[in-house]
DNA sequence: CTTGACCTTCCCACCATGGGAAGCTCCATC
DNA sequence: GATGGAGCTTCCCATGGTGGGAAGGTCAAG
């Protein structure tokens, strides 16, 4: 199978198995006599791993962690939850960031009139000003 | 005023204060005599302006157009929250993103007992077995 | 034998940021 | 006046994950 196909197949673009390689995420394709790269059932499998582990927002250092752990037998679960919970915290670090920011962000939006005239309680935010933009008087946010 | 004082009262890096410069998103600094970068009131308020629009996670393009937006002091607001709104559409995208893996992932975490034991429905369900993980043990994918 | 799809390697781009080297300037202290 | 250290300059490199594209080799179908 040539690396299109295992593409097409994993859902990881040729582009990326081969730089999967290039960084030692991946181990050397075997070669065909042209030197094209050839990929069975199980480098399939790794593939698909590892496309989900990144569907699961794993960077691809964890994602070496975790290709470790799936292929020794004998490792401890509790080793595996750990990773996931570090990234699972991580997770949750991004999530309340961008929750932040969104409430702010909407909190102004809503702020905003959004015709012709210029004044923008979104600008007044951004530039310092403590305009009236909805912190004045009477509701907070 | 050198960078290091404007970098300190704007919160932006001398870094980066270099590098927007560069990258035209700051004005070409005045020099002094000996080639430091000087920066008045209205250059901190620039930097301020930017930091802000950093902190609700506009990118550098973003910022280019509110910067432009706010030195026009006759823009139409509608211009402002319409910048404004596809950026929050951005971060409602990121926040499902985000949330969808954290949903999936902390579903498996709870699964996986984390002890001695190697089986672990979180590197099963990573290598795409439909294991009792949960998932009830006869579905198929 | 040609054509077109596919493969190879190599370099460059994005985005935002930081690190660090080599060299110059400024200011305080001796 | 000399010296030392903090701060400035430019320039290059790295991160992380992905893509684009050029130049050239290969394969299969017509």
């Amino acid at each position: 199978m040539n690396i299109g196909s295992a593409a097409k197949a994993s859902g990881v673009s040729a582009k990326m198995i081969r730089h999967y390689e290039g960084i030692g995420l991946l181990p050397q394709a075997g070669r065909s006599d042209a030197g094209y790269r050839q990929y069975g059932e199980k480098d399939l499998r790794t593939l698909q791993f590892i496309r989900r582990s990144r569907d699961l927002g794993f960077s691809l250092g964890e994602i070496q962690g975790l290709l470790g752990l799936w292929q020794d037998r004998a490792r401890p679960s509790r080793e595996v939850k750990a990773l996931a919970k570090r990234h699972l915290e991580f997770l949750d670090r991004k999530l309340e960031e961008l929750q932040s920011m969104k409430n702010a962000l909407s909190h102004l939006v809503s702020c905003c009139h959004g015709d012709e005239r210029p004044d923008c309680p979104i600008l007044e935010n951004l530039s310092g000003e403590n305009g009236s933009a909805g912190l004045a008087g009477h509701g907070g946010r």
